[in-house]
DNA sequence: TGAAAAACCTAGTAAAATACTTGGTTTTTA
DNA sequence: TAAAAACCAAGTATTTTACTAGGTTTTTCA
């Protein structure tokens, strides 16, 4: 059992986002050098993410992305749905058809398993890993590269 | 996060074998039609449970496959794990050197998540679910299709 | 007003993983 | 000695993932 990039890459993002958004939008670009994180990925996982209203695009220079709600409303579980990432461990994803139109063997297991990842992930808010991250970041880095609205000129990291 | 079908058929052909294996050893044959599975594609399944002492195979007619230890010992990640199916959730699998050699912001996260889902998947038994599985089959089906290493004949679904 | 920055959009594609298939051999039983 | 089963190695089709390419549209600012 594996989680993909693709919800890992999310959830990345969107703390990197939290933490800088006070400075007006955060463009994929910087949240691309800073995480490593391919720009054209990025966007088509914003563009998920935006149909789930878990944010807001600005266009334009110095435009961006903002989060759509408060941090403490979006959970881990809303980005990694947002993006497409399944959150279920059943095969028949809960349609109990799994064995010859019946319930399989194991559709209990699975589905008390798949129970427990939701209550976890949705237990589990943006701000708490926005605080968590800030902390450990203070202590292990530098200040992130970061663009600000107000100048608009690229610091940091050539490409 | 999915489960692949992988971990998902071990685990029912798991089940299977400790409900059946009261008659004398359990081919991979009669599993592969009461299950649905692959023949070759269990015997790779089994290969992988052997090594990992989960299973002791019985050669020629009547031959098969039965558990190497106590149903009530074998359990849910044991099993998974043994054919290969990762139970990490992180991406550096426990290394920290997610994001330029250090952790990621969210390494905690998947760690934390991979210790529940250890958690959870190791107190499951095999005999737990054979129980359970062994009532829903009472209610729902009608007699196993099953060899019996006494006569050795085909019994129930031709190919 | 025009260049640049950014979101926004569509399609294609390389790589990896998954889920098999094929075609054997060896062992054991009746 | 024929058949049933484990055991084994290698190849392959399909799917998913992760990403690239190549745009357009909107907006800002000098």
């Amino acid at each position: 059992m594996r989680l993909t990039t693709k919800g890992r890459y999310a959830v990345t993002a969107m703390i990197d986002l939290a933490m800088n958004q006070s400075l007006g939008p955060v463009s994929l670009k910087s949240i691309s050098v800073n995480q490593g994180i391919s720009l054209s990925y990025l966007e088509q996982l914003f563009a998920k993410m935006k149909r789930k209203n878990l944010v807001v695009g600005a266009r334009g220079p110095g435009g961006g992305y903002v989060l759509a709600r408060d941090v403490d409303s979006i959970s881990i579980a809303d980005i990694i749905l947002a993006v497409d990432e399944p959150l279920d461990i059943t095969e028949c994803e809960g349609e109990e058809n799994c064995h010859d139109g019946k319930r399989c063997l194991t559709h209990d297991l699975w589905s008390e398993l798949t129970d427990q990842l939701h209550v976890f992930l949705r237990g589990i808010r943006l701000g708490e890993l926005m605080r968590r991250s800030g902390i450990d970041q203070a202590r292990d880095s530098g200040p992130a590269v970061r663009l600000a609205r107000s100048d608009g000129h690229r610091v940091g990291l050539p490409e």
